[in-house]
RNA sequence: GGGUGGGUAGCUCAGCUGGCAGAGCAUGGGACUUUUAAUCCCAGGGCCGCGGGUUCGACCCCCGCCCCACUCACCA
């Protein structure tokens, strides 16, 4: 067909066309095209709809000696197309199937029909390339398999997948509901400084990077909390953003080191008020979003419409180690206690640890991966939380909850610390953790602490992780798989490229 | 960081006891006016992840390294 192009490979081939397209004066890449129809748009016209205009890439092409069918996609669907001597013309079928070839964007105009086999088809009467495609695409069949390339050449993975499109627009619509109903309930959305010079907000390793004309050197963020809570002292009484964060730390399944969180902050409620509020927002966003309060998990129907149960640390921990974590209030009177009922607590500085780390050690090893179904965890030792509020009535408990689903914490939410000279205590006591080396304690941030100082009314506050949150509604195990580009090391060839 | 599995053509995958590197899709040539994993005939395409070693001979066995996934540990 292509004479001269034996031997090639598909990119020399390919480019080789390009060349005889410009020679024949077809530009391969054209600014344009006036489309009238979505591809789904167009599959639902009735047949003898003349004058369709659609657009896509032509991921198929069935060449037959006088007639060619293929399919168009674009992100609303699929439609097939018929290219034929009767339609086109003895030259323009030859022209196509000699210049076009699969993966090219194609702009195609004619009239719907229906073929022999019952499929509506675009009866093609003039047809114009839109973009040339150099690379053959993956396997029709199988699409892209492997993990690691589905993630490099993401764009690979939404041509070849379905299924790889519909989690990303899922994730788009979460996102665009969650906004919604916040909005709804006079929220406003705001952006933080992704730059900073203090980190806090959440224990954690930051991401170091250097600021050349202030030659300081600088953290990503690890969370947006003490910003967000500066504005409502500014008055912004209701604030939300969604924060991309950073965590210089371990990645695993439900880990990422870039990822997103929602965080909002409500003047004048309570961490009860925010879990009835979360409820909604929750409810809501499944049901505009999936379409339903249900979701399946490893084979596990997790529903979110049932009451959630509401339990404490004291009460999960004593449930599922036998373990009363009140009448051990010593570090060295817990361990015992876990050394009697067989926890093992690998990797526990038993020196180091304080007793509230021991506690949220008990639990992540005994009970988390054992609540399947949404639960709201309460009672939260006031050592844990070094930004929340202590409760009124059990000062060492803080006004806190979780909410776990599949063995994850999707939110975490309390009533805030707003006693500025409490919170200066309770950095202080992060300063000597972080003095002692503990990388992960709090710095204090004399700035937040000033702005507290002004006043701060009561508030609550509520963290969620977006792609955790996202990877549970889409059935994923990996949050991987609902982030567009996770960071992987860079390939050898892009390396040398440099 | 530890453990397990993987890396072979652009893609999806075979590859026997260590004995010439294979198929399908994709690509090039030919036939074909209702295909849809089109079909039929022919052809081209390989740093078997990288570097050592053992061997007459290594995709295969051994050592080291790189990348990915899962898993354990820290973190959301």
């Amino acid at each position: 067909m292509n004479e001269g192009t034996k031997g090639l490979s598909v990119f020399e081939t390919r480019k080789a066309i390009i060349e005889m397209l410009r020679e024949e004066g077809v530009n391969p890449y054209p600014d344009r095209f006036e489309r009238t129809h979505t591809l789904e748009e167009a599959r639902s016209l009735p047949e003898g709809t003349p004058g369709v205009r659609v657009c896509g890439r032509l991921i198929s092409l069935r060449k037959m000696g006088k007639l060619a069918f293929g399919h168009l996609q674009d992100i609303s669907g699929k439609v097939q197309i018929s290219v034929s001597v009767d339609s086109c013309g003895a030259e323009g079928f030859e022209r196509f199937k000699k210049r076009i070839d699969i993966g090219d964007f194609l702009g195609v105009a004619g009239s719907m029909f229906r073929t022999r086999t019952g499929e509506i088809t675009v009866a093609v009467n003039d047809y114009q390339l839109l973009g040339k495609s150099l690379r053959s695409l993956p396997e029709k069949w199988h699409g892209l398999q492997d993990v690691e390339l589905c993630q490099r050449k993401r764009y690979l993975d939404l041509i070849m997948s379905e299924e790889t499109r519909r989690r990303f627009l899922l994730r788009s619509r979460i996102v665009r509901e969650i906004r919604s109903f916040l909005e709804l309930h006079r929220f406003i959305e705001v952006e933080t400084p992704v730059l900073c010079s203090q980190y806090g907000g959440a224990n954690a390793r930051p991401f170091i990077t250097h600021h050349n004309t202030l030659d300081i050197d600088v953290y990503l963020r690890i969370a947006p909390e003490t910003y967000l809570k500066r504005l409502i002292v500014g008055g912004f009484d209701r604030v939300y953003e969604f924060a991309r964060c950073f965590r210089n730390e371990g990645s695993s399944p439900a880990h990422i080191q870039d990822f997103t969180m929602l965080e909002f902050y409500a003047a004048y409620w309570n961490y009860r008020d925010n879990l009835n509020f979360t409820r909604e927002l929750l409810l809501t966003v499944l049901e505009k979003a999936t379409g339903t309060t249900q979701c399946s998990f490893q084979g596990e129907t997790i529903r979110f419409e049932n009451p959630w149960r509401i339990v404490t640390f004291q009460d999960l921990i004593r449930e599922h180690s036998g373990i009363d974590i009140l009448e051990h209030p010593t570090k060295e009177s817990l361990l015992k206690a876990c050394n009697k009922s067989g926890i093992v607590l690998e990797d526990i500085d038993a020196d180091r640890a304080a007793w509230a780390t021991l506690v949220d050690s008990i639990y992540k090893k005994t009970c988390r991966p054992r609540l399947i179904q949404p639960t709201v965890l309460i009672g939260h030792p006031r050592a844990l939380s070094p930004l929340a509020r202590a409760n009124d009535n059990h000062p060492e408990i803080a006004d806190r909850f979780q909410i776990v689903v599949c063995g994850t914490e999707i939110v975490n939410a309390y009533s805030e610390l707003v006693d500025p000279i409490d919170q200066r205590a309770r950095l202080e006591e992060q300063a000597r953790h972080r003095a002692a080396g503990d990388e992960e304690a709090m710095m204090l941030d004399e700035d937040y602490l000033e702005a507290m100082e002004y006043g701060m009314p009561p508030i609550s506050g509520f963290g969620m992780g977006i792609d955790r949150f996202v990877a549970l509604l889409a059935g994923e195990e990996n949050i991987r798989s609902v982030v567009l580009f996770p960071l992987m090391r860079p390939e050898e060839s892009s390396t040398n490229a440099v």
